[in-house]
Parts: C-alpha cells; structure tokens; sequence
DNA sequence: GTTCTGCCCGGATACGTTTCCGCCCACGCG
DNA sequence: CGCGTGGGCGGAAACGTATCCGGGCAGAAC
C-alpha cells in the first residue's frame, strides 16, 4: 500500500505537490504534474479515503434511506430496485459512492434518528431518502445541519432539499385519455392510499382529465383501494354489481389492476370485451399477468437518476442550494387490458 | 461536534481512556467508565468513524457487489430487493453498514476490478458479491490480500471465504415428489442456463428423485431453458406437441413457469386438469397469475442473512477463517397450479 | 519496612491526507 | 539596477481516533 508520500520521495517532490497534482488543484507545473501521475500509476498508488474524509470533512458517499417502505414493511416495495439501478449508475458517473444506512446496533430497526446518525458518523455528502417521513425531527435537523438531501415521491422542498417524482397527474391522464379515445365514458377509477403523494396526484390526474373532456364521474365510481392485490379485487367487485356498472376501470397501481383483473374472471366478465382495465406502474407482473395489463409506466431508472443529479448539483453549487423539484415523465404502454391494439403511445408530462 | 478530547476534559481524564471506556476495552475502573458514558449520552457525542477507520485500518461498512447479473443485466434480478432486506438487517444488528460498490468515475461500467478497487480505498471490512465472476483475477486479488467474502450463489470457497445458497437440489426434489404423489409419473422439467450452479442443481435434484422413485424421464422431456419467458413458452410447446408428452411439468424458474402457462393457455389445455405446472423461485407474480403458481420458495431474507453472518464470522474470527458454505431451506408452496388442493407442504433441505 | 505485582491511567505517536503559510526564484516594470 | 509580483513548491499543522509504552499507586508477600 503505497502512500502520498512514497510518492512524493520516488517523485523528487513535496506530498504537499502530489496532493495537489492528484487532486489537479492550484499551481503546479505541467511537468511535475506529469511526472507524479506517471508515478502514481506505474506504483498503482490509490487514495485512502477515510484520511482524505477525515480532513476534507466530507466523503465521497451519498447515503440512500428507504426501508419504511409505502407500507412500513420494507419488503415489496413495487420498484426499488429499478432505482438503485438507476442511482447506482449514475452515480458511478458522478464518483461518489453509495451506503445504505441500516440501524447499526440498533434497539428499534426503524429508527430514522439511528440512519441520520449514521450519516453524520460517516460524514456523508449527501441523502437520497425515500418512503421516510419528512416532517421527522431528525430529517429536519439533518437538513438544518447543511447536508443536501432529495426526497424521492416525498415532498421535501427547502433551501437545500428538493425532490424528484414521476409525473403521476399527466401519467393518469394520460390513462384516461386513451380509454376516452377508445369509447369509454363511463370511466371507473381505484386509488391508493391518499395519504401518499403519488396516489393524490394520480387521482387529481384522473379528476382533471374526466373534466377536460367534459366527462362527470359516478361519485360511486371512485373507490378506495391501497395499492394491494386484494382491494384491487374488493374494488372492482363492488364497482360491477352497481346499478350502473362503468365499462372501463383506471387502477392507481398494477397490483390492485391485477386484483380487479381477477375479480372480472371470477364474475364471468371477459377483459376487454366486457371492462376495459388500465393500471400504473408496470410492474414486472403486468407482462406476465392474462391478458397482459395496460399500464402507465414510470422510468424508475431515470427517477433514480434524476435523484443523484439534483443531490451532485447541490454538493457541486458551493453555496449548496438545491435546484427546483424534478417531475420525470410516465408512458402508457399499450397492451391488451384495454381492447386497443398493441403499440406504446407517445411520452407525457412535464420535461 | 464534540470529540474525544472534548470529552476527555469534561470528564477530567485522558483522550487514551475516554476511547477505552468507549470501546469496552482493556482496562479502566468500573467508576470512570460510568463517567465517561454518562458524559458521551449527555454531550450526544458520536463518534467518527473515517478516523477510526484511518487507524484500525478496517472500516464498519461491508461492500455488496451485485451488478452483473444473471444474465449480465442487473436489472430484473428475480429477488435481488429481498436479499437486501435480509443482508441490511442482519448487518444492523452486527454494527456494520452497507456500501454498494460501484465503479465511480469509470470507463467501463461493468469492470470487476473498479469494484475492487474501491473496496481497498475505503479498508472495507469484507465483501459479499453474486453475480460475478469467481475466478476474476482481481477477485482472487481481493481474497489474497486478505479480506473476507461470501458469495451468494456463487461457488467461493478458498481459506478466508465462504458462500451461501438454496438447497437448490432438495428443493427440485420436493417439487418431483410432490407432483408424483398427486399421482404423476410423466414428469418434464425445463432448466435454467447449465453455466450457472442454481440451474444444475436443480436439474440434480430432478434426476435425483425420479430415479430414486424408479422412473427413468424421457429424454425428450428434459429441456433446455434460460430463466425468461419465452424460453418457458417454446420449451412448453415443444413438449406437448409429442408423441408421448408428459402430464406435469417442472419449470426450474417461475418465469419460464409462467411462459408454459402461457402457451398451455393458447393450445387449449387447462392447467392443472391437463397439465400439472409448478415453478421454483416463487416470485412475486407467482402469486399473481391465474392459475396462481405452485412453486419452490427461496428464503431469500435467510440468503441475505445467512451471506452476512458468515462474513461477521469470519471478521470475529482472528484468523479470518470462513465457516463452511451455508445451504438454506427451501419452502414447497402449494397453490392451483399442481391439482392438490392448497397449503404448504413442509419445509425441506439441508439445516 | 521493602519489594514485587498488577491495576488504572496519561503522554505521545501514528494513521494518510489536505491546506495554510511562507519561501525562493524568475521575471517585469519603473 | 532595484523592487515588487506572482508562480511553483516545501514545511508543518491539522483532522479525530486507537494504541504502545511507561509511570504511579495500592495491596500482598516476605
């Protein structure tokens, strides 16, 4: 393990000059500079970050904070790991590193105090946090303390903070629009929890667009679910034996698409013949799932993306201000769910 | 930020004691110690670790190395988030984080050696990977200098390294005994790619139990999968289309599984009235599809968990040895798709 | 009463960087 | 020719912790 200052003796120089060379800082001239990179990689000479962070009080980790997931159980989660991807390649790009924070040694797993606690142990750049709860004190302090964070689908705007988050309102109009141009107007829709943002917007989404075209939903045509299979079912149950039943349904989550898929197969009803089905999100199981399900799809990896780009424009502006909040946009995949033919439409919402 | 030497003063002893006390080390009276940690609860103070980490030569954090994939795409990895849950809490009770290597600032995205590389800048503790290339010199590299590993479903055993996976063989084994006890005897399995060792055990544990039950498979009804759809679907079709096709299937995926519902859907057979399915993995559209799929269930949070306890092992132990590679249990879940009626059969393998 | 043993503890140093401060020298300008 | 100026570099002091080494002091053994 060759260290700086190996280097700088094999050099003929200062550490003080390899520092600076390495880190291609301040005034050095071009000749030395090349001598010592020449150096450094014929002896394979590679930084030891934790002197680097001790000193520099800053490391080159971004942390990422999930686990109370949309549920409070962290297991599940529609599309985690498409974000990682996302994160993680992007980051890559970045050179930063990422550490997921766990409750090291810890008396209660979920303890968001026990994550930030970690992050300032570490000296971390910066946060990526997602299904947390934002108004927790310790997120605060942590924001307060000057680290940027990003919230993903979690409204965090401060002076350091922003967000980024599919554009759920255009998706679900989007979804809405496609069923009308296929005949619908007796469009049925199944929300999430409306506790969480993207299951508002969604349903803000589908309320907009129903006006737009002029279109007023049954009030019984709106009906609650929680982004799992079995209100989907409860939902679409209820939804067929109204006196009115609608001939179309937009589910706020595939999951509960599915369920509603189900429940028309147990009640004799044929998709899209008899009910047209659209879902959000495309989950892995929406390809695989008979008929395979309309969806509006999100780009979880570029939300990811957008994520690590927001937090290294924050750790690269020097006065640390974060840019304004993101909205990636959705695409409606086409499949068979809702009687058109195959073939994805165009790209919506913002940016 | 108050540190040591702060904490030290306030309690009228040296910084060498104060990091005794800290560390439950050596020895100090059982009176300052109590000083000691009351004054560290109540000036909140934490420590920091990239300056601990920068003496003791060995960090708190284990790297996780997953990207190349099973099919050298890292997304869609069929269970990679609940290897995460089980890894990330495991590792907060031993005290340790998670960093996930990536190749920060590199050329080529997928270089095994980036990895490695940064796992040495920041004196990682040790590595859990899956997905890679065992014999990669610069993993061999890593192992000789000395740091622990564990693989997942990745042959690694030499003196400091050990690795975890299903008891793949018993668990094919379940499955044949299962569809033989509800009475077949024509029994055909499609594989997984025969590179990887998940796909040949299970093939293994096929073989295995038809001849221990005294039943030679036609040769035509083993064949060849990739673990995706498609090939599920071909391999499907192949089969009943001959001459003396059989009456149950064994997919060594449920995505494949799920392609062969597929096509015994299009051909007009009823599963499981004209064809018995089941799957191993039990993924989460297992559960989804109709039929729901009979499957061979992984703990896949043991996998994790049992990869991290025997990296921990192996930090504990002075010598660094490895413990003997772990084999977890697999789990038959009995659902429409066999023709028995629902429950779970008992849990089977090694431990 | 002396010496030895063993428990507590403090001083000092090291870990590998970055960065502040200041020195030297060459060069340009008056 | 003298002086200011600034580019290039070195010395040294941090950053916060762990640990080696040795010293003091009490009690036991003689």
């Amino acid at each position: 393990m060759v260290d700086i200052r190996e280097l700088a003796r094999l050099s003929g120089v200062s550490p003080a000059t390899v520092s600076r060379a390495l880190n291609d800082r301040a005034e050095v001239s071009p000749e030395t500079r090349r001598r010592i990179l020449e150096m450094a990689e014929r002896l394979g000479y590679s930084p030891n970050q934790p002197a680097r962070t001790l000193v520099r009080r800053r490391s080159d980790m971004i942390g990422l904070i999930w686990d109370t997931g949309y549920t409070n159980q962290d297991r599940r989660h529609p599309f985690l790991l498409d974000l990682f991807v996302g994160i993680k390649q992007t980051l890559a790009e970045s050179g930063y590193h990422l550490m997921v924070l766990s409750t090291a040694g810890a008396a209660s797993p979920g303890d968001v105090t026990l994550y930030l606690r970690a992050a300032q142990q570490h000296s971390l750049a910066g946060v990526i946090m997602m299904g947390v709860d934002a108004t927790h004190p310790a997120i605060t302090a942590l924001v307060d303390a000057g680290t940027p964070c990003v919230g993903i689908d979690l409204p965090l705007h401060r002076n350091r903070t922003t967000y980024v988050t599919s554009d759920n309102r255009a998706g679900a109009a989007t979804a809405v629009r496609h069923l009308h141009g296929l005949g619908h107007t007796a469009i049925a829709t199944i929300t999430g929890p409306l506790s969480l943002m993207p299951a508002t917007e969604r349903l803000a989404g589908y309320q907009a667009e129903m006006a737009r075209l002029n279109l007023t939903p049954d009030p019984r045509h709106i009906v609650d679910g929680d982004f799992f299979l079995a209100s989907g079912y409860e939902a679409a149950r209820r939804l067929i034996e109204l006196p009115e039943p609608p001939t179309a349904i937009f589910a706020a989550g595939d999951e509960m698409a599915i369920g509603a898929l189900h429940a028309l197969a147990d009640a004799g009803l044929r998709v899209p013949h008899d009910m047209a089905v659209v879902g959000f999100d495309d989950i892995e199981a929406a390809a695989l799932v008979r008929p395979p399900l309309t969806t509006v799809a999100q780009d979880r990896v570029a939300l990811g993306a957008g994520a690590v780009e927001a937090l290294v424009d924050a750790l690269d502006a020097d006065d640390g201000s974060a840019s304004a909040p993101l909205q990636v946009a959705t695409r409606l995949v086409v499949r068979a769910s809702c009687g058109a033919e195959a073939g994805a439409e165009g790209t919506t919402g913002s940016r």
